[in-house]
RNA sequence: GCCAAGGUGGCAGAGUCCGGCCUAACGCAGCGGCCUGCAGAGCCGCCCAUCGUCGGUUCAAAUCCGACCCUUGGCUCCA
């Protein structure tokens, strides 16, 4: 089975074919300005999926995923504590965040997450490597691209030289050759107005200084656009397979990689362009500039990072999804219920030892149609909806077995774990076993003490009594259910 | 204005590339039954859609073609 996908250059689905070994993937990162959201959060839990299914599917993935820290709304806040004395300060500090939230999300790691500020050499060989072949220029100690140099312009994004306004701030449009040019490398530092927007918003009339490196044209700073190409080129090739980033990047950012990547090497940057949708809080983009947005760091603290990722992949990577505390609910529903199946089958399947005669086809058959069902869908464009379908029609079909039978199907059951814990853990980094310490284990023993009770209390008829018994455990947070075989409890 | 994505049941959201198995998937909410001291969970079943509008192609269209309306995103920092 071939995986396909969508590829935003040519906007058909087209069939998935890695030029070497390895497949290179680059995801365009986040620019370290402030706490990410789940916005954010989206983009990287689908490019997560997206590596580990390329893993799963038996490839070998270099997977990069930049950190932008050399930003003006980074310079900008400069200051905001005493211990952000330089932009760098500032970077670190929120690096050192997302790299935990990524942990608690439970993202597989990337290869590697490089950064704008330790690439400032590479950067400043692909401005020249550009100059010397007549598709940029130097103007005032700034750097542009030429965007009439480049046949192609516009071709991810299709848009029409003419129809284009000026790109970046109104200081630097004069001295261009082209509105559309767009800057390499911007001598001076920071740009004087956007500094400024930045400092008011943020500090009053502090006026911090970005940082500035040294270069044949200025003392200055690299443009937005040309870390991503040299970052791509230095940690994978001159041409690589898949290039992830969000649907608003296309144009100008995208276009501007795929324009000076392929001015400098003559060959093609990325085979592949997979653009997320956005997500929305009522109606709008959650973004930072609009306030309307819920950071990671609130949510992981709400719902946990499986209730979270379950949210992610009720919607393919392609589509917008809209955040709400609806949608949330339901995706705790969800999660909840492959949880909770996921338990009942470890249990039932220590219930019977390894060498039970049940057999129950049905289960069987369910396990195998669900790996073909979930593979099926993944292929097609990385169908994480359908895909999580497959996965909970096997709940249903593992439910079923349990209520059914008195004695389990031992292999049919660790069949159907073993699928969880490859599709749901290995593909979609779902957690069916939390971890549990010292803590958890103590509680548990104190719920167990408590259920007893609450046991001889029902027998002897005071129900009245088990029930505050058991109002009281909820109120804590400990979910009874009485079963047949006697009460099971779990923390919610 | 230009470019892109999308408009499917109360909500959410697949299917649209390669027209027929779509009398439209997995769900959430709701309803009924089983189970239960009760509740929850689970199981079984049910309710709710002619797929933005109009027109065309076809034996056959949610799926192809055209026009129009609406939403979101981009054209300034942005995942």
């Amino acid at each position: 089975m071939v995986l396909s996908v969508t590829n935003s250059l040519t906007g058909d689905r087209e069939e998935f074919e890695p030029t070497g070994d390895e497949v290179l993937l680059y995801v365009c990162g986040l620019t370290v300005s402030d706490d990410p959201h789940l916005g954010h959060a989206r983009l990287w839990t689908h490019a997560d999926v997206i590596a580990r299914w390329l893993a799963f599917s038996g490839y070998d993935v270099r997977h990069v995923e930049n950190f932008t820290d050399v930003n003006e709304k980074i310079a900008a806040r400069v200051g905001e504590r005493p211990e952000w004395e330089t932009e760098a300060d500032v970077a670190r500090h929120y690096i050192e965040r997302v790299i935990e939230y990524m942990r608690g999300l439970n993202f597989q790691r990337a290869t590697v997450y490089p950064r704008v500020s330790e690439h400032i050499p590479e950067i400043i060989d692909l401005v020249e490597m550009l100059i010397e072949a007549g598709h940029a220029y130097e103007a005032n100690g700034s750097v542009y691209f030429d965007v009439t140099t480049f046949e192609d312009y516009g071709k991810l994004s299709n848009q029409q030289l003419d129809e284009l306004e000026a790109q970046g701030d109104p200081d630097e449009r004069s001295e261009k050759r082209n509105p559309a040019d767009f800057a390499l490398w911007k001598a001076g530092g920071v740009a004087p107005d956007a500094i400024d927007e930045h400092a008011k918003h943020n500090h009053g009339d502090d006026r911090p200084t970005g940082q500035t490196w040294d270069s044949p044209w200025s003392e200055g700073r690299p443009g937005w656009h040309i870390e991503c190409s040299a970052m791509s080129m230095t940690h994978l090739d001159d041409t690589i397979d898949i290039h992830v980033g969000g649907h608003d990047l296309v144009f100008p950012h995208h276009e501007n990689e795929i324009a000076q990547s392929e001015a400098a090497t003559g060959d093609t940057f990325a085979n592949y362009w997979l653009h997320t949708g956005l997500l929305e809080t009522k109606g709008e983009k959650m973004s930072s500039s609009l306030d309307n947005f819920f950071t990671v760091e609130a949510a992981l603290e709400e719902y946990g990072p499986n209730v979270i990722r379950t949210f992610y992949l009720a919607t393919e990577y392609g589509s917008k999804q809209t955040f709400s505390e609806e949608s949330m609910a339901e995706a705790e529903e969800r999660w909840d219920r492959l949880e909770r199946t996921y338990h009942a089958a470890v249990e039932a399947c220590d219930s019977v030892d390894a060498t039970a005669k049940t057999e129950d086809s049905d289960l069987r058959e369910a396990v195998s149609e669900t790996t073909e069902a979930f593979t099926a869908a993944m292929n097609a464009d990385f169908n994480v909806r359908e895909a999580m379908a497959a996965l909970r029609s096997l709940t249903t079909a593992v439910n079923r077995h349990i209520e059914d039978h008195a004695t389990y199907d031992y292999q049919g059951l660790k069949a159907a774990i073993e699928t969880f814990d490859g599709l749901g853990g290995e593909v979609f980094g779902l957690q069916f076993d939390e971890a549990t310490d010292g803590d958890v284990d103590l509680a548990s023993e104190l719920v167990e003490l408590v259920l007893d009770v609450r046991e001889a209390e029902r027998e002897a008829g005071n129900y009245d009594r088990a029930d505050d018994l058991r109002d009281a455990l909820s109120d804590r947070g400990i979910e009874v259910q009485d079963s047949d075989d006697g009460p099971t409890f779990r923390f919610e």
